[in-house]
DNA sequence: CTGTTAGCGCTTTCAC
DNA sequence: GTGAAAGCGCTAACAG
């Protein structure tokens, strides 16, 4: 893995004749005789040079390089959000060094210090792991979700509040007398937890008696989701609840699937309502239920802005976005 | 977007009371005495120091970086391999620069170039547009499963010819008479187009009558498959074909629907095999259908180390890694 | 405007 | 062993 050497500057300034300030001068868009441009520039085609990135980056201390840290891209929500980051930096010129943490704190921490020392210069994370106290202090940093109590760091998120409550309000605008909410969470806190604040809000507001799983996710969730589903069977064999709203569509189309199998009707006895927006094979495909929809290029291209203008102006220290409401298959508006 | 200035080797060598030489000796591993490698060590600790990547990327002309150009990470194939491609660079100590060139040509040629003038040390390329023209001469690259005419380049990919025939045997296996084959293709030669190569082996080797949708994918295919469905209806309604192997499990899951819509039972009336493995969540998920999965990590894996062997020893420029069954509930050996 | 030059931080000779 | 010094290719400051 080997590359060959390149032509460098000194080489385009004797192809071209003129000195070596005068090819940089060129490169940089400073103005130069209109014939010692033109000279550098056939000289620069003649040789297919380019400038080389460590040399440049050794004077000026710019990679135009930002690394995300995400816990995998594997995940569709991930996956999405990946790809929008990196339509967002291209357009500004930058590269995206893609940093899988699997959930691995020691990786995420070695990526962050490869991040300080001048590999990159800046970072987009979403982590669900306790890294707070290993952020360079020096280091630009936008979160995306997750709060660092030790850090004051511009975090970006769905409304996740907003987006709560109208789950509810759409499950009720679809029929549903009795909505249950269902969570399955990590240890660490972040905005997503404003799902449940909303889900809560909302019944207070309508007059609804919450009844929720809410469990850490250690894995068991289907043993979880079987035994609540018993609790909640009638004599009859009919539910108590009529609607669900899932904390994520992962998990609100496992709840989807356990029905089913339990030998429930979706729509028609239960109504279903995610959160994120997730499609089957990619962007432009079906959701895998109805759903609350992050504006993941939106939020992605927030990150970006944010991170790129953390020059001079302080940063908004909380960015929410609006998220939205679509049919994916699990409630009755499906007329359309 | 500016970081902060980090200490230099320099101040590494003061703050031990050494030469510059002998702290840039102990990064490197180079033999140094005890004594004075315990007291870098300690220095390089006190000023939490790393070396700078810029300056030793123009020293040694190596980035550790490696470019994988890809058309997105939003379908799950393409994320799968690119969350696999980052393991296994990480795991060598490079690092993943990601390019989605969302199948534009120039943003390509793009990446290409940069990648060509020494910001990354090699290419993984994923691609479905005609840039073989522009891969520079000297840049290590690795390609999946595309081929380029004008140019040598080592070639990673499953054994597409096998798994097709797979496929076939399988649904023979479970019950099939008349297996059908469905493609949609872009313009691109590549290996996956041996599927359809096995597709017609099978059907030779074991006397079946080959027929199959096989049509370049211009986003009507929904289309294309009503009406193949319709031309392959009997007077009764039941079907000339009891089974499908689907080119990718993409297509075949949308011809699952279709099928269900049109109120025919699977696996009952027809089983359905696909191509690549997809998981609904992500790794650890469901199949969408029954499916001759890719060894994507392996895939991956492979890349990567044909990448970092190119220094001396030729490239193999063929590789081809077997490909699994594995049922996903629209097969009939669905008993387990 | 142009050419010259001093480093950016590191690796790697090369004398000692 | 160790330390001094020569660049890697580039930018930016400076003198012409």
């Amino acid at each position: 893995m080997t590359p060959q050497k390149a032509p460098t500057m000194k080489d385009v300034a004797r192809e071209a004749g003129v000195a070596l300030g005068t090819v940089s001068k060129v490169i940089n868009g400073i103005p130069v005789s209109e014939r010692n441009r033109l000279k550098v520039e056939q000289a620069i085609q003649a040789l297919n040079y380019e400038v080389n990135t460590y040399a440049r980056g050794l004077k000026i201390q710019k990679s135009n390089l930002v690394a995300l840290i995400i816990p995998n891209t594997t995940n569709p929500f991930f996956a999405s959000f990946t790809d929008h980051i990196e339509s967002s930096l291209y357009k500004r010129g930058l590269r995206l060094l893609l940093c899988c943490a699997d959930g691995i704190p020691q990786k995420e921490i070695d990526y962050l210090n490869m991040a300080a020392n001048n590999k990159v210069d800046g970072v987009i994370a979403l982590t669900y792991s306790d890294i707070g106290k290993h952020i360079p202090p020096s280091l630009p940093m936008v979160v995306f979700d997750r709060f660092f109590e030790n850090r004051v760091i511009p975090r970006v998120a769905s409304d996740n509040f907003a987006g709560g409550c109208l789950a509810i309000e759409k499950l009720l605008e679809f029929g549903c007398r009795h909505p249950i909410y269902i969570r399955f969470h990590s240890v660490f806190p972040g905005e997503s937890d404003k799902r449940k604040d909303g889900y809560l809000y909302a019944c207070e507001k309508y007059g609804l008696e919450p009844d929720y799983i809410d469990e850490v996710d250690r894995g068991d969730r289907l043993q979880i989701m079987k035994e609540f589903l018993e609790k909640h069977k009638r004599p009859d064999g009919s539910l108590t609840f009529d609607g669900v709203f899932s904390h994520t569509d992962y998990h609100g189309y496992m709840f989807y699937r356990l029905l089913l199998s339990e030998g429930y009707r979706v729509p028609e006895d239960v109504q279903i309502i995610g959160f994120d927006g997730i499609r089957k094979f990619g962007s432009d495909d079906d959701l895998f239920i109805s759903s609350i929809c992050q504006p993941i290029e939106l939020l992605a291209e927030k990150c970006v802005e944010i991170l790129t203008a953390m020059d001079g102006t302080p940063a908004p220290c909380l960015t929410l976005l609006p998220a939205q409401y679509r049919y994916g298959g699990t409630t009755r508006d499906g007329k359309r």
